[in-house]
DNA sequence: CTGAAAGCGCTAACAG
DNA sequence: CTGTTAGCGCTTTCAG
């Protein structure tokens, strides 16, 4: 592997005028740069990126921490970071957190040690502290869906209660007189407002109960059990809004299992907008989110602050969209 | 961040003491080790992996390059590498090919100016002059699903043919009378070969014909389109072997669609075991591999080699399993 | 516009 | 058992 002295030596020049012709800073002579080029070419030279990282302290790379990859949202997510980092020449590292603090934990001084050059955070177990302790250290992040109390930092987020309040009116619309509500873990954003939403759009119904929720956990199986517990207690609910789609497609299956037709006799909505929804039969209703635009965006706002963008933190939402499917397409009353 | 000098300094011995300590090579006095560590503490010392990694040629960072982590077969396959890296103090980056050959050599590219220890393949479009450059630059990799022709190299895979084999045989002993092949990209190890096993399986039929099989391209879409084709030319099929579970679930979609009941019409067969399968109602029959397993060793194996296994290249085979549900659980003639 | 030289923080002989 | 020292390959003042 030639090394940036091998080709100062080939261009006959010194390797201060490499480095400064590599980095695109200070001045290089048109000449001499054509001659650096071909000395390049001709040595095929690569240069050495953990070097770099040495020396400049830039390692052009950027971590995403979130808590499980083989959940189809995090993967597309995913795939839009990957895809905007390569882009910019960024490499990134993944790292699956379980929502375990302590995993986070580890990763953040792993990820230090190897000097990432900015992390991405969609993981919902990061402690205020450690926002605090990233901000000392300067080092650039962003957090997806979740806005920690008190430090200031950047945020990309969804309209999540927005996005609920839609779901509970397009199944009032769709003529559902009794809905349920499938809620995820309450420590995170996103399952909070969720259930929030729903709440403020059903309350002042007089079928609503508090025994019309049920947790699901933001998974297939949680679907699976809410609707069995919410349909023994209640046998007349037509209408269920789950709080993600991986909860609505276990709440299908059940209600399938169970000989429920969907959507005539209970018409199902569910939240994120992942393709597991029509993938089943029927496909399911949802508020989609613009996950891979989402994971875009934040991407670009890191990979901005870390090239020195010292603008104000701000928060960014998306807006969500409901997309109507079958699982909820009923025969009108005129 | 204190450097190695700081603790040094601290606990009154050189740097190389430190250095030894940490690698725990060459002797270290208990006493000393004692006073280093205490020093480590108090200056809660972190070594700078930039640095080490410059001076010492090993990063710590594996790199895992396959289609797409949207694609919940890898995204599974990524989780048990990230898992067992971690497990050994590796990081992981995620490199997204999209089978294009052109992505795949830029990652290379970059990879090595990073100074990966190792690399994972479970892409489709590398070259074997690839592979040849990879064995002469002396980096370990490991190949998924894939087995280059000439250089020898060590390779993780399944069982594909016998796994065919037995989803066809599962299908005729559940009494399908005419079976279809829906196949999957056949410039892949996995596609052909799963065909190969169908075809060895049934082409003695008198009711084979070469139009009973049609490819779906390993998507869900494909699978949809090859179903609708497929019961166009032989409205008599009575059961259907998917080259994977993608195109199992497309296929099950348009069936449905169509009105065909499964497994009672035609029974259905997918093939990897991936969670989709029991997601759809009915469930769907497969052949599981140990996708998490395989993940598992290969990135074990990868290590191995990093650090210094030089044990002859093998081809590590895992053994495939049927696993049978509701898409052929056909009434049993007696 | 270009070069010399001082590190970045750590590892690995080599010499005690 | 421990210290000295020479790099790893690049960036970045500071002088020309």
């Amino acid at each position: 592997m030639a090394t940036i002295r091998d080709v100062a030596k080939l261009a006959g020049v010194s390797v201060a005028t490499i480095s400064r012709y590599l980095n695109k800073n200070g001045y290089v002579n048109e000449e001499t740069k054509l001659r650096v080029e071909q000395a390049i070419k001709t040595l095929q030279y690569e240069p050495n990126a953990m070097a770099r990282g040495l020396a400049g302290r830039k390692t052009g790379t950027i971590a995403l921490i979130f808590p499980d990859i083989t959940n189809p949202f995090f993967a597309e997510l995913a795939r839009a970071v990957e895809d905007v980092a390569r882009m910019y020449g960024y490499t990134v590292i993944l790292c699956n957190s379980d929502n375990q603090a302590d995993k986070e934990q580890t990763y953040i001084r792993v990820l230090k040690q190897r000097y990432v050059d900015g992390i991405l955070f969609a993981s919902y177990s990061l402690r205020s502290d450690d926002v605090d302790a990233l901000n000392n250290e300067k080092i650039p992040f962003i957090m997806l869906d979740r806005a920690p109390r008190e430090t200031s930092c950047t945020v990309v987020s969804s309209k999540h209660l927005e996005g609920a309040q839609q779901a509970v009116q397009h199944l009032l619309d769709e003529g559902c007189t009794k809905i349920a509500h499938i809620y995820g873990p309450q420590d995170t954003v996103t399952g909070r407002e969720r259930f929030m939403g729903y709440e403020q759009s059903v309350k002042h119904f007089p079928w609503y109960s508090p025994s019309l929720v049920e947790p699901g956990y933001f998974r297939v199986d949680g679907g699976m059990e809410a609707v069995e517990n919410l349909m023994k207690r209640h046998p007349d609910i037509d209408g269920i809004f789950a709080g993600n789609d991986t909860m609505a497609v276990g709440a299908l299956k059940k209600l399938q299992r169970m000989g429920v037709r969907v959507p005539d006799q209970v018409a199902l909505c569910g939240f994120d907008g992942i393709d597991l929804t029509v993938i089943v039969e029927p496909e399911i209703t949802t508020v989609a989110q613009s996950i891979y635009d989402m994971g875009m965006l934040s991407t670009r706002l890191l990979i901005k602050k870390i090239e020195g963008d010292n603008s104000e933190d701000q928060t960014h939402l998306f807006d969500v969209k409901l997309i109507p499917r079958e699982s909820t397409r009923r025969k009108r009353k005129e």
